[in-house]
RNA sequence: GGGUUUGUAGCUCAGUUGGUUAGAGCGUCUCGUUUACACCGAGAAGGUCAGAGGUUCGACUCCUCUCAAACCCACCA
């Protein structure tokens, strides 16, 4: 390889898309075709993006760490399946494209008509799925695209009508009337997630009822009130516990009874409660327990319904208002709090208000107790599985934040009223003869018969199934599941389910599921109640929480800030692989990573110090070929440069095994530039024939760097003559092994060499402070004791790095009058330079130098004089605070020596 | 209201079972002989590890409290 061949600086752009081609045509992406015998699976499934348009940096972020994470597992011989995959991420997506065609055609879903409506969205997904695709190829991403898959494809629409059928036959899955977050302008239920909180003022009203206060900031639910709950040890109201009191209300009289629970809280207003049950999620629950009536008092458009009376019909700010008035008017108004500040929730779509109501929806029975499970819930038995680490939450704390979640959750509402995403797979109609239906299918109890869901369906008869039943007049369900459903079954679906395949055997549960905190609820928690029911098997065995990527200042990026970060932008302006770096290193699990451009630039000047060590090497040996076994080394510094290498290669597994990325990433960046490029180059310029180490170095640098800069690496790879074995990709090369311990002789080469470069970076230090020219040549006179051997041995290598004319190396010291003079690690070190000397600086330089030792001494004196310290501290501590009081001690009087030389 | 996290050099952050004279990158300053690399090299400056107590022979590391910042959950009683 001669020089003209190898450009001075690495253009990421002119080779990234090539060198991704060859990776992928040679289908090491897909397990199946990897070489050799590998018997381990590891697996992870890629958290889908939504279908929705353009990835961000955050979804780089993730990408960089499986890819990382699979990598790696590859080259240590595991058959490594990375999957890949887009979410149809049904509200999003539709209120995308409802937007799109708005903006386009002036038009609403409602214009367009179900059926066109899902064409135009399709079309949509379509577009975006390519996009997505092409960036995480961008990436360097080693997923295999054999087995992508998409939420709503056919074969996941099949695993999705069959959980759906296989819960609900196990009564899991049931229609009931509970209480939803309900937008009144998107028509549908939403999910907890789907709903925001914006603080806001809002006057706060107290009001008699009968002999209690009680406060609300919603006047116009209050019509179903029947109902006063106080805290069971609460003397104020001790007696009337249990009793039925007269009340004047908003229509007039009515009885209201009185209820001891401890939600009431005592010191908070008066004391005393009444609950809206149909309109509040707490109040609902109290009014199970107690078994109370429940009062649609609210509609789903928003407006008051019949109970109301004469308010019936009215929107709710209307009413609000309407019923203050005549609360006051009936002089029951207490008073009001104008400045009653609270979180209003909102609809993340639209900022509608959302109204909690009780709606017959679908749902997920989190608390039955499961035959199967012994007794326990879905809810239980996802909880159970984290505390006896058959899912492992990396960092732990979130472990905390799950029990949390999931010991609070309710059943979950899954269906919604829109249009894109999975039919739910139920059929209704009118039964004709009432005595020969139903067979076949499996009705699901008395409430389904009395659904009010929509007039137009008559729903004597019930079919859940996945597919039609046969016979005239079934209508199925016209609404869709939440998003979450389909994505619950991520895991598995994906790899075949409800089918008995190969690749649900071989890789599930999955090894590792990365993703963000910020879903754990919704995706990590729902992945682990589908598949431990539907599995009975968890769906990984870890789970790798990363942080959010934020700007420079811990922002969130946003397109108001204009902070954005743009994946594509800057790998075209820094590479893939600066880009990855920049992910990986200083960022720690589940704690958010501020990203600077300065900081890609940084990660992209490494990468092309790489390619420059990679460079020098190709071109000065003379024959740049592969290098399997460890060379022979020659001289102190060979020996160095191997052993640190072995222990490189054990310290980086160690880190990756503990997914602790980036002190790996910091621990290879150090080796690299700090010792490679650094001290053993330069000695190899000096020393001359080290083609062998200087090559298998480098290869097995560019083996462990190959999980973080897979591109560069492949590169310089492919620079290098593969000795008579068939030319191989690295991205299938076997991981650096470390075959042993590393042993004392090691320990004592690397303070050896040490040595050396103590004493050259001292001579260094003392040009500089010198100001003596940088190619003048000294003379350099070091009094090195029982060192002298090292030293005299590495005498070339340092007169050539600390630019020496001469070098004289004695056992013990004459100071030769009018010289720079400082210690290096205990040696004496003398530049004669008289002519270039200012006494009163050296001096004074060397004074600081004796009060800092002297410091020293002193602090260690005071911690060897310490009884208490001497009895109880390892014997080795205490050892080695001898040695070092010892060392200064030494140091201090040669220090004392020089600068009396010097006077 | 409940909970979690963070507070270490000008900036962005490491520091994993308590024992270093506390580290890196960027930035700053000084100087550039040596053709792998100026996306570079050599050298330097810069920190009472937020504050106060405590445990300990010993605390950046463990405990308590205070202050500051971010986030999550609950909350329209």
């Amino acid at each position: 390889m001669s020089n003209q061949e190898i450009p001075k600086v690495y253009e990421p752009k002119n080779v990234e898309d090539s060198i991704y081609k060859k990776w992928e045509e040679s289908g090491f992406f897909n397990p199946d075709n990897l070489p050799g015998h590998r018997p381990k699976a590891f697996s992870i499934a890629m958290p889908p993006p939504n279908a929705t348009g353009v990835l961000h940096i955050g979804h780089a972020e993730f990408i960089t760490i499986q890819d990382l994470v699979i990598r790696y597992q590859r080259m240590l011989g595991k058959k490594t399946l990375w999957l890949p995959g887009t979410d149809h991420a049904a509200i999003a997506t539709q209120t995308k494209v409802e937007k799109l065609i708005k903006a386009k055609d002036g038009k609403s879903r409602h214009d367009l008509g179900r059926e066109e409506f899902l064409k135009r969205v399709k079309t949509f997904v379509v577009e975006s799925q390519n996009t997505i695709r092409n960036q995480i190829r961008k990436m360097g991403s080693s997923c295999d695209w054999s087995r992508e898959r998409y939420t709503l494809d056919s074969g996941l629409t099949k695993a999705v009508n069959e959980a759906f059928v296989r819960m609900h036959k196990d009564g899991l899955i049931y229609r009931g009337n509970r209480i939803v977050n309900w937008c009144p302008r998107c028509q549908s239920t939403l999910a907890d997630d789907e709903v925001e909180y914006r603080e806001q003022k809002a006057p706060f009203y107290y009001f008699k009822y009968g002999p209690v206060v009680i406060g609300t900031a919603r006047p116009e639910t209050k019509f179903g009130d029947k109902v006063i709950i106080v805290h069971p040890d609460d003397k104020r109201y001790k007696d009337l516990v249990g009793q039925e009191l007269p009340v004047e209300w908003i229509l007039g009289p009515i009885t209201a009874k009185v209820i001891a629970d401890p939600v009431a809280e005592m010191d908070l207003g008066s004391g005393a409660m009444t609950i809206t049950p149909g309109h509040s999620f707490v109040d609902f629950e109290l009014a199970q327990k107690y078994h109370l009536p429940i009062e649609k008092i609210i509609n789903e458009k928003g407006e008051l319904t019949q109970v109301a009376g004469s308010f019936a019909g009215l929107d709710v700010a209307t009413a609000r208002h309407k019923v203050f008035e005549l609360l006051k008017s009936k002089g029951l108004v207490d008073h009001v709090d104008e400045n009653y500040v609270h979180n209003l929730s909102v609809c993340y779509r639209c900022d509608t208000p959302v109204e909690p109501l009780v709606s017959e929806q679908w749902f997920i029975a989190v608390n039955k107790p499961i035959k199967k499970f012994g007794g326990k819930s879905l809810k239980e038995r996802a909880l159970a599985v984290v505390k006896d680490s058959q899912v492992e939450i990396v960092p732990e704390r979130f472990k905390k934040v799950y029990y949390h979640w999931l010991e609070n959750l309710r059943d979950w509402c899954i269906s919604r009223q829109i249009w894109f995403g999975h039919r739910i797979p139920v059929y209704y109609r009118k039964r004709e003869n009432p005595k020969s239906s139903a067979k076949g299918g499996s009705a699901s109890g008395g409430k389904t018969q009395n659904s009010k869901l929509d007039k137009s369906l008559t729903e004597d008869e019930v079919y859940v199934g996945s597919t039609p039943p046969a016979g005239e007049g079934w209508q199925q369900d016209p609404d869709t599941l939440d998003t979450w459903f389909s994505s619950g079954l991520w895991t598995f679906s994906t790899l075949g389910w409800p089918e008995k395949t190969k690749d649900l055997k071989t890789f599930h549960p999955t090894s590792l599921m990365e993703t963000g905190y910020d879903i754990l609820f919704f995706w990590v928690a729902r992945m682990i109640i589908m598949s431990t029911y539907l599995m009975d098997q968890v769906p990984f065995q870890q789970v790798y929480l990363h942080g959010l990527v934020r700007d420079e200042q811990g922002r969130k990026m946003s397109k108001s800030l204009d902070n954005i970060i743009d994946p594509l932008e800057v790998i075209k302006k820094f590479g893939a692989d600066a880009v990855r770096l920049s992910l990986l290193i200083g960022v720690t699990p589940g704690n958010d990573l501020n990203l600077a451009e300065s900081k890609i630039a940084g990660a992209r000047n490494f990468i092309n110090k790489l390619w420059n060590i990679s460079r020098y090497i190709l071109m000065t040996t003379k024959k740049p070929e592969l290098i399997e076994t460890r060379p022979k080394p020659k001289t102190l510094a060979d020996q160095w440069i191997l052993d640190e290498l072995t222990v490189l290669q054990s310290t980086v597994t160690t880190h990756l095994d503990a997914y602790q990325f980036s002190m790996a990433g910091e621990a290879i960046y150090e080796f690299s530039w700090s010792k490679f490029a650094d001290w053993y180059l330069e000695i190899a310029k000096i020393e001359g024939g080290k083609d062998d180490i200087l090559l298998y170095v480098l290869q097995n640098l560019l083996k462990l760097w190959h999980p973080f800069t897979p591109f560069v690496t492949e590169r310089i790879w492919a620079m290098i003559d593969p000795n008579g074995k068939p030319k191989a990709l690295l991205m299938v090369e076997s991981w650096p092994q470390v075959s042993r311990q590393v042993s004392s002789r090691e320990t004592k080469v690397v303070k050896d060499f040490n040595l050396v470069q103590q004493v050259v970076s001292t001579i260094r230090n003392l040009r500089a402070e010198s100001n003596i020219a940088p190619g003048k040549l000294l003379t350099a006179i070091i009094v090195a004791g029982p060192k002298v051997k090292i030293i005299k041995d590495q005498s070339e290598v340092i007169k050539s790095l600390a630019r020496l004319g001469e070098l004289e190396v004695l056992v013990k010291g004459k100071k030769p009058a009018g010289s720079l003079s400082a210690l290096a690690a205990g040696l004496e070190i003398y530049l004669p330079v008289s002519d270039m000397i200012d006494i009163g600086k050296e001096v004074s330089r060397l004074n600081l130098e004796v009060k800092r030792v002297k410091d020293f001494i002193i602090h260690l004196e005071n911690k060897l004089q310490n009884q208490k310290f001497l009895e109880r501290a390892p014997k080795n501590i205490i050892a080695n605070e001898q040695k070092k009081l010892e060392e200064n001690k030494e140091n201090l009087g040669k220090i004392q020596q020089q600068l009396k030389s010097l006077k």
